[in-house]
DNA sequence: TAGTCTCTCAAACGTTTGTTTGAATGCTAC
DNA sequence: GTAGCATTCAAACAAACGTTTGAGAGACTA
């Protein structure tokens, strides 16, 4: 029995977070991690079968929630008022603004955004199976409100906001919270500011062609 | 003596580059690399010290003219009219479009947007040492455009068309080329598009404070 | 020809990696 | 109480890691 109230699973799941957000996945050792986990280093593969289970399994634990939360505030933005960019918009982006401001969910958004630029096959698989279809939906839902952008053009404008939704949640870039501005605040904004910076841009007229 | 035409040094920066692109610094190994070399394994030690000497290399060879071509760039778009937004932003955006472009380059982009994800220590270091002159002439030129926009939200959204610009070069999004387009037609497709919605995005009101 | 310098090579260095093992532990049910 | 099950543990596994070594090849100078 260790110190923690939370299981053996738990615990690694959460180490893991961790870890691979500060560090990546190739960099951090499950010796590390079940250091810091207060396991054995046998518990990785009697309760996952291997680290590459462990790293899809910490996708999991907080992607089946995001998507959720992500498609109800689309579905209500879009029977309010499908025309709504700024609402459909922001369907997308706050739901993980809130998840990177939940104290245990702030590592998360930095591993992300490590999936994205180490693009591991494996877990690019997983993650298009189970959640391509979020994507999806909201690239519809936004090609209603602009008929006129052609589609390539859409795609592209999306994949730019997906970007900087990425860095400006793993705190990667130059932003820093200022010192008087508290974390709820600070995110607030952060998620205000993008979403105006991705509305005029997804408004920008299209290349001539 | 090797196959190929070119030094030991160069062709370990040359393989170094690509496998860092595709696998990441830390999944890269010095044996897989010097492998597809064609070198000896000690010759990354007897000719950079070490394989974290080997990495700082790698942006040095590309950095150091990337950062000339802004810079010119940058100046001439000054003095022919300081209060032109796109053509400053131009200036940031097409030499990198340009090295993602030219053959051998189009791996060191995806380096870049790896180096972004891993935060390692010693490579931010160097390049915020040798580098950080070039985006804070940028960020007081944009200023100078934008003269109402609080320069907290300014770094904002300068973050978010680093991290737009990275991702979109680093093809890590869906983005893709089309069949019919080549790559020369693409770079430039996704460049004008990339700087539409970065002029459009930084024009956006500043939110009410 | 001998000496010097740069570079390359196969081999080995000591660590660390992810994974597996088999015994020990604690729990539930009969 | 003992059988059965799930879990934890220290220890060891083979493999791969970055780095070092010392010999030797090749090209210069004297």
């Amino acid at each position: 029995m260790g110190l923690s109230q939370f299981s053996t699973k738990e615990r690694l799941l959460s180490a893991a977070e961790q870890m691979f957000a500060e560090h990546g996945f190739a960099a951090t050792s499950l010796r590390q991690l079940t250091a810091s986990a207060d396991v054995n280093i046998a518990a990785v593969n009697y309760h996952f079968g291997s680290k590459e289970n462990l790293i899809t399994e910490v996708f999991r634990r907080r992607f089946d929630e995001l998507s959720e939360r992500r498609l109800t505030l689309l579905r209500e933005a879009i029977q309010r008022d499908p025309l709504d960019l700024q609402a459909i918009l922001s369907a997308f982006i706050v739901p993980a603004m809130q998840i990177g401001m939940e104290g245990e969910g702030a590592a998360f958004v930095r591993v992300v955004a490590r999936a994205y630029a180490e693009k591991n096959e494996r877990l690019r698989q997983f993650l298009s199976d189970n959640y391509g279809h979020v994507l999806r939906e909201f690239a519809r839902a936004i090609q209603h409100c602009l008929p006129a952008l052609p589609k390539q053009d859409l795609y592209w404008r999306l994949d730019y906001i997906a970007g900087a939704l990425t860095y400006a949640m793993a705190d990667f870039g130059l932003i820093r919270r200022q010192p008087g501005v508290s974390e709820q605040e600070h995110c607030a904004l952060a998620a205000d500011n993008l979403l105006r910076f991705a509305v005029a841009g997804l408004r920008a007229p299209p290349a001539a062609g």
